[in-house]
DNA sequence: GTCTATAGATAGATAGAC
DNA sequence: GTCTATCTATCTATAGAC
């Protein structure tokens, strides 16, 4: 009934379930991005693939459902460009530096993921308690921090009471501010905070922060 | 028809217009704050008020300018803790940690309107954009940080590159972050960050950062 | 100003043919 | 696996009596 050859046919209907699968995840990642859960349609989210709505529910069974795949591959696209970072010739205070600035980049790059997470908070994280994807996937950048900052301590450099999970705090909120909040951020303020005239003086601003932070004097106690 | 003494009656129904909005408006942020915009029900608000939603309707025009009037209050109280700041009998120092002290202890206690702020982000701050209210309201803690930052700098405590709408991103950034992304941070990475036992730590780390930041030694150019 | 009732639109989800 | 048609529920908003 159908050609051997058919996957080479591009454009035509292919029957390629990976493929279909693969849309509906784009096209959903934008609308909900776009609208939030709650804002985003279903029947929008079809409209705007070459599949219909029953197969968004044949393949993945919910609006909800959808919902969490969708977050499931935003989050492995930025663990993916963490396990891609190699730190591992760099003295303490350049590793660091390094490390935000990756944290830095992927933020502004991905504005729709840091509003999947937004989005993800105000619905308390439930999709992700309820994933095991989600649950079983690590923080590779947690295990870089550890190490970097044990060999800043024990070389004397750094001086402050923070371990791993703080220091990721400290540099994720303030890349994720900038991104996530620059819209009540300009209207109130009137400063654009993601005008690319200005990356480079927040890109440096970060570092500067993080690397003062660390290295800071401290009286004895 | 009424009785003359009719506003001592408290509990029966007072016809108070000023009384009604504000208990809609108390519910309203309660439910939006909540479920977010879309997922905010007018009947669920008109449900846990004692009038009913054609009141709703009636005093504020619809749910999206009932939005607009949760957000245009959430902000007067934050806007009014911060004119009551006075750090004007403080080294710049200290007033630069009393200031952060105050965001950190703001966005702690009012989390509901840290949502309403994520949730008008969502919407790319288009409430905001369409309010004369909050269009004019200006920022006390703006000015407040442009002097000290002034009275840092002439005394030559102060060498970091950065004006006060750059300090105030900052400091907000990490105030907001640890109350708005509690949930993903959490779930992730096993850590709440609004545990009681670590308050006094991270409102330390806060202080500690934008100082180091501050002060820090820098290379002449 | 306040109530009940309902209009009018649209949402998520599914049936059933092919 | 894919389509069209549709069910059922529910949402925002309003009409109209009092």
């Amino acid at each position: 009934m159908t050609s051997v050859d058919e996957p080479a046919r591009s454009g035509a209907r292919t029957r390629d379930a990976a493929r279909t699968r693969a849309e509906i995840l784009d096209v959903a990642t934008r609308e909900f991005a776009r609208a939030g859960y709650d804002g985003a349609r279903v029947d929008e989210i079809a409209a705007r693939t070459r599949t219909t709505k029953r197969m968004i529910y044949y393949y993945f069974g919910g609006k909800e459902r959808l919902f969490t795949a969708v977050l499931e591959r935003a989050y492995g696209v930025i663990r993916e460009a963490e396990q891609r970072l190699d730190v591992d010739h760099l003295d303490p205070v350049a590793a660091i530096r390094r490390l935000a600035e990756l944290t830095f980049d992927h933020h502004e790059e991905h504005p729709d993921f840091i509003r999947l997470v937004s989005i993800e908070n105000i619905h308390e994280a439930e999709h992700i308690a309820s994933s095991e994807t989600l649950a079983r996937m690590g923080s590779p950048t947690l295990d870089v921090i550890r190490r970097i900052l044990a060999e800043g301590r024990r070389s004397g450099l750094f001086t402050a009471d923070a371990d791993a999970v703080d220091l990721h705090a400290m540099i994720s909120s303030f890349c994720f501010f900038r991104v996530a909040n620059r819209h009540t951020f300009g209207a109130l303020f009137g400063r654009d905070l993601v005008d690319p005239a200005r990356r480079a003086h927040y890109r440096t601003m970060l570092g500067d922060m993080v690397i003062a932070y660390l290295t800071a004097e401290r009286a004895q106690d």
